[in-house]
RNA sequence: GGGAGAAUUCCCGAGUGGCCAAAGGGAGCAGACUGUAAAUCUGUUGUCAGUGACUUCGGUGGUUCGAAUCCACCUUCUCCCA
């Protein structure tokens, strides 16, 4: 079988990682148990996550067992990497309600079953109960603070300021590895880039304490030609819960990539063989349209279902192509104003902001372009366009 | 423990008694151009209402005809000295 390592790395997963060629071997010899870990900050996974979980299947369909630790004891913490401000912190109930949302989501991408299947668990279980003293001799005597103090992680935040809690980060997810090693003989973490310093902390820790080899590797992070992360949307974040982006706007995201995007993303976020990704990434002008469908239908696919994305696919031809499908709203047969039908429709958020659209020349009905704010219509169906890209099928009733 | 400063609309950031719904930039939305792209250019970005009204500048009170701007207290943050 293909090394997991070569995979990723065709693909463009692997940022940085340490003892690569001893890695390397070990990936041949055996399955190796790795673990990656989870803020659960948020009810839903995002677009961020997406291309981890995408490495950790590639790794579990190479015979791999992926261990997912749940950040419900660092979650109370905060990781200040890449953070200007310290985080809010959870609440023990929201942080089990997010746990549960994440595994959900996490079912679509690996299995939970069989003998490689991953395994869940969660830090709250070792963290919340340490004995402050036990854990500084034991752990706290390991780390250097002028080392840490020298982290890039830690250097932005020296400015600001950074709490001693915080400060703490480190080591307890250092730790997390250390005690993930002993429990399962994990003997890899992985993680976004931004995690580099964390996980590297945690081989260290197990190198020096246990004298037995562990290893680090992190993935490349998501970002857009310009540099800028990826999934961002008006909205915030893209999400792939479908209550807080829909099928719908997850297809379309992918639809509207941009160009030099279109590649990366096909390798990252799809399965498509490379020999295929070439073919549909060969062209640069309107034809690479075509990657960006395809694109966008895999990993609706991957995300939502294969129904799902055969429906989003089909709305979206119907909004720009002509023929098809496309959302159906009804609404009330007393609602006449076009003003009143786009808060209906919720793509205003006030009366003010209709009328700007309005104003603007950005709303159609049918083919008509509404023109006054104070424009009606009796029609009981129709279409209505928001700009060029956001269509309904209204019916009033 | 002592001292200095900061908090502004989605974000950054001007504004230091009336001309402030609040400069500028970013981001968003819409228009033109396109390939459902990018870049570019234009408009727009508190709410309600047709030239007006109302709510907003960390919180609570106060001074004043009038406050984002002055005063007091509180909260949070940053910096300097210990």
């Amino acid at each position: 079988m293909k090394n997991v390592l070569d995979t990723l790395k065709e693909r463009g997963f692997i940022k940085q990682t340490v003892y690569e060629n001893e890695l390397y071997e070990l990936f041949n010899k055996e399955s190796v148990s790795f673990y990656v870990g989870f803020d659960p900050t948020a009810d839903s996974l995002h677009v961020g996550h997406f291309l981890v979980l995408m490495a950790m299947a590639h790794m579990q369909r190479a015979g791999h067992k992926p261990f997912v630790l749940l950040g419900g004891g660092t979650g109370m913490i905060g990781d200040p990497s890449g953070k200007n401000d310290m985080r809010g912190l959870l609440t023990k109930e929201t942080t089990e309600h997010n746990i549960a949302c994440f595994r959900k989501q996490m079912e679509k991408f690996f299995s939970f079953e069989g003998k490689n299947g991953a395994v869940m668990v969660n830090n709250a279980d070792w963290l919340l109960n340490l004995n402050y003293v036990d854990f500084l001799r034991e752990i706290g005597s390991q780390f250097s603070v002028n080392k840490m103090l020298s982290a890039e992680c830690f250097k932005a935040r020296l400015e600001k300021g950074l709490s001693f809690m915080e400060f703490n980060y480190m080591l307890m997810q250092a730790y997390d590895f250390l005690v993930l090693f002993k429990k399962y003989g994990v003997r890899l973490q992985c993680g976004g880039d931004d995690q580099w310093s964390n996980i590297l902390a945690g081989a260290d820790l197990i190198r020096r304490k246990e004298r037995e080899p562990a290893f680090a590797v992190t993935f490349s992070l998501l970002t857009t030609s310009e540099g800028q992360k990826m999934g961002k949307t008006q909205k915030g974040a893209l999400w792939l819960d479908r209550e807080k982006t829909t099928p719908y706007e997850f297809f379309q995201y992918f639809r509207n990539v941009n160009d030099p995007d279109v590649e990366p993303c096909l390798k990252f976020l799809t399965f498509l063989p490379l020999k295929e990704i070439a073919e549909l990434t060969a062209f640069k002008d309107e034809r690479i349209n075509l990657a960006k469908e395809k694109l966008a239908y895999e990993v609706t696919k991957l995300v939502h279902g294969e129904t799902e994305a055969e429906k989003a696919l089909a709305e979206a031809k119907g909004a720009f192509g002509g023929e098809g499908e496309m959302p159906t709203v009804e609404i009330s047969k007393s609602i006449t104003k076009v003003v009143d039908i786009l808060i209906e429709l919720k793509q205003a958020s006030s009366k003010a902001e209709a009328k700007r659209l309005i104003e603007g020349g950005g709303i159609k009905i049918d083919e008509d372009k509404i023109s006054s704010i104070d424009g009606e219509t009796n029609k009981e169906r129709f279409i209505l366009h928001k700009g060029k890209k956001i269509h309904f099928k209204v019916i009033r009733k």
